[in-house]
DNA sequence: CGCGTTTGACCTGCGC
DNA sequence: GCGCAGGTCAAACGCG
């Protein structure tokens, strides 16, 4: 790990600050071996977001400042810690100092000890108490959820019925877990993977960082089974070594595993997710943050441009390929194929793509499954619950629906989704920028699945995970940190400037905020429930604040964000409000290096996404990033 | 000298 | 079974 480190640091110029944050994250997560335990000040702050009562009759409460607090509390106990520390042992050294005096410091000392336990202890009240709210909010808000989907389905006529719609709906869920998974995800997961969780702790040793952000699939089926959904982010080596991908598929799964890893490869088919990515870029490959490091170069057929393969360099044994191909038809169009899921933690600046291209995968994969199904109409139709993308599906057997350049996936075995950002978006009432998502859904193929994701991107959407940062709009006022009062929630976190969350943030405020003037009131829980289970945008927008948070919070180092994560596991009704809560992905922002707060490095939009000549340096040639 | 790229050979899967 | 194409390996080479 810190050889790879080592290499960021080498390449990459501006991830001095990465790295650093990284080791921190490291350290601070493999120190905490038990991981169960997250710091105080993490877990304070996941009642932030669903603080939204008047819970809080002290003063200190009032959630505009409950993240202050919080962070200022545990600071304290960091320094009073530390202060009483020193101050014994100074008291044991100052050999010279009068009896009396140091009587005096020894009583102030304890005195502070005791407002520090003092304030600990009404520190763990209110966490207890916000963690109790959480999870009553939780449960209410399951239940609108419930109720909304259940709305949304053809009432069923018996029992049977219920349960036939819940088989075929359940694909479609994609569930997103801030953090590290549950234990009882653990456990089923355990149970699945078996033998191999050894192999692989062992493989992923002390990496015990994981992204804040879990893409997880949900689905009731087999399939399920057999295709563990690409992890945007790596998972945390301890907590989910089950998920791991078997890459290499064929070759080194044939001969490297054998007997009791059997049942493992039957779960893991061939079948595996791709993520195509097409952007407009100058440089050979766009710049995704990841390290990446050619293995080789093939001419496709029917492509004058020669592929090249790629596969990630951060961990070595991280299974993610990448390959990178000029479009035949229009050579400015790069054509970026990621396959695998990253098995170890990511530089802040790859997590962007990571997450999104996951995001992308698990939609593609649920769509397979159920709404893209080929019994649906090959007209496109839009599917609700990406966030506020529209998202078409049509069931073109052949055609590249939408996108006319998608040899690869034309070609492939694996399901293939198709990021297309090189396209100007036709029309957007939705907030986002990325206004198309198309699926094809071939027949032709076992595994040809084809969708496309357009991100159009205009001059005024700009897209680029050069730094990790996926920016929309021109905006780029520094606010390093946002708070957001959404529908009562405050959601404080460490934010880059004109990151997605930021217009979806504002959007949001425009849209139901008017009417909440800002400080929020507390008593909103309500309508922040009702926003919640009713507006997409919403949804969009809560996910994108929690992951901005989230990252923000990795980025700070020290485990804040990776300890919010743990405890912010939000399960799959937490987001698959309408039967899919995939689209996370657009919402991953890496949140700018940092360890050091107001030192955040964006990337200034640019027009053409992804090309960032001197990001040469995280990825030699290309860039990489990786996805899964 | 170490690391990354290049490139031809090899392996594998799939279609005919 | 054969051929094709995609994908990977690994020795050779280049660069800093």
């Amino acid at each position: 790990m810190e050889e790879n480190l080592m290499k960021i640091k080498r390449r990459d110029g501006g991830g001095g600050a990465v790295i650093k944050k990284e080791k921190t994250a490291d350290s601070s997560s493999s120190s905490s071996s038990g991981d169960e335990e997250p710091p105080a000040a993490a877990v304070v702050v996941v009642p932030k977001v669903v603080d939204k009562r008047p819970y809080c009759e002290n003063e200190d409460m009032k959630p505009s400042s409950l993240g202050k607090m919080d962070l200022s509390s545990s600071n304290n106990k960091v320094s009073a810690r530390s202060d009483t520390g020193r101050t014994g042992a100074d008291y044991s050294m100052a050999s010279s100092s009068s009896r009396k005096e140091q009587d005096e410091q020894l009583e102030s000392a304890k005195a502070e000890m005791g407002e520090v336990r003092e304030e600990n202890q009404r520190l763990k009240m209110y966490l207890n108490r916000i963690m109790k709210d959480y999870q009553e909010l939780q449960m209410q808000f399951y239940d609108i959820v419930g109720q909304d989907s259940k709305k949304s389905r053809p009432p069923p006529n018996n029992e049977h019925q219920e349960q036939q719609v819940v088989e075929e709906e359940e694909p479609e869920l994609v569930s997103l877990t801030l953090g590290r998974l549950s234990e009882s995800k653990r456990e089923d997961k355990g149970k699945a993977s078996g033998s191999r969780h050894g192999k692989e702790e062992e493989m992923r040793g002390n990496e015990g960082l994981s992204l804040a952000l879990d893409c997880k699939f949900e689905a009731s089926k087999s399939e399920v089974d057999d295709e563990p959904l690409p992890n945007p982010s790596p998972v945390n080596s301890s907590q989910e070594p089950k998920e791991e991908e078997t890459w290499p598929p064929s070759k080194v799964v044939k001969t490297t595993k054998s007997g009791g890893d059997d049942e493992v490869l039957q779960q893991n088919p061939a079948k595996k997710a791709r993520v195509c990515v097409r952007t407009r870029c100058d440089t050979p490959t766009m710049n995704d943050g990841c390290q990446w490091r050619k293995y080789g170069q093939k001419i496709a057929k029917g492509n004058p441009c020669p592929r090249a393969y790629y596969r990630c360099t951060v961990a070595p044994s991280c299974p993610v390929r990448k390959q990178v191909q000029r479009c035949a038809e229009d050579m400015s169009i790069l054509i970026t194929t990621y396959e695998g899921t990253h098995n170890h933690p990511l530089p802040m600046s790859a997590t962007a793509m990571a997450s999104t291209t996951c995001a992308a995968a698990s939609m593609l994969l649920s769509g397979s499954t159920s709404s893209g199904g080929p019994n649906v109409p090959s007209s496109a139709s839009s599917h609700p619950a990406l966030h506020g993308l529209n998202v078409y599906v049509s069931d073109n057997s052949k055609s590249k629906f939408y996108l006319p350049n998608t040899s690869l996936s034309s070609a492939s075995s694996h399901p293939t989704i198709t990021l297309d950002l090189t396209s100007t978006p036709s029309s957007s009432s939705s907030p986002f920028p990325f206004n198309r998502f198309s699926s094809a859904y071939p027949t032709t193929s076992r595994y040809n699945t084809t969708t496309s994701l357009s991100f159009g991107s205009s001059e005024s959407n700009t897209v680029s995970w050069g730094n990790g940062l996926l920016t929309y709009g021109g905006s780029s006022q520094q606010q390093p940190y946002m708070k957001s009062h959404i529908g009562g929630l405050n959601i404080t976190g460490r934010v880059p400037p004109s990151t997605v969350e930021n217009s979806i943030y504002q959007s949001f405020m425009q849209k139901n905020h008017q009417r909440h003037p800002q400080p929020p009131l507390p008593d909103t829980i309500a309508a922040a429930t009702k926003a919640i289970t009713t507006d997409p945008n919403f949804q969009s927008a809560l996910a994108a604040a929690l992951t901005s948070i989230i990252g923000a919070g990795n980025n700070g180092g020290g485990g804040g964000a990776e300890s919010l994560a743990q405890k912010l596991k939000w399960g799959e009704q937490s987001f698959a409000v309408n039967g899919n809560g995939c689209g996370s992905s657009f919402f991953n922002k890496s949140p700018p290096s940092g360890s050091q707060p107001g030192s955040s490095i964006f990337l200034p939009p640019t027009a053409l996404p992804f090309s960032n000549p001197k990001s040469a340096s995280t990825s030699p040639s290309d860039t990489g990033n990786h996805s899964n």
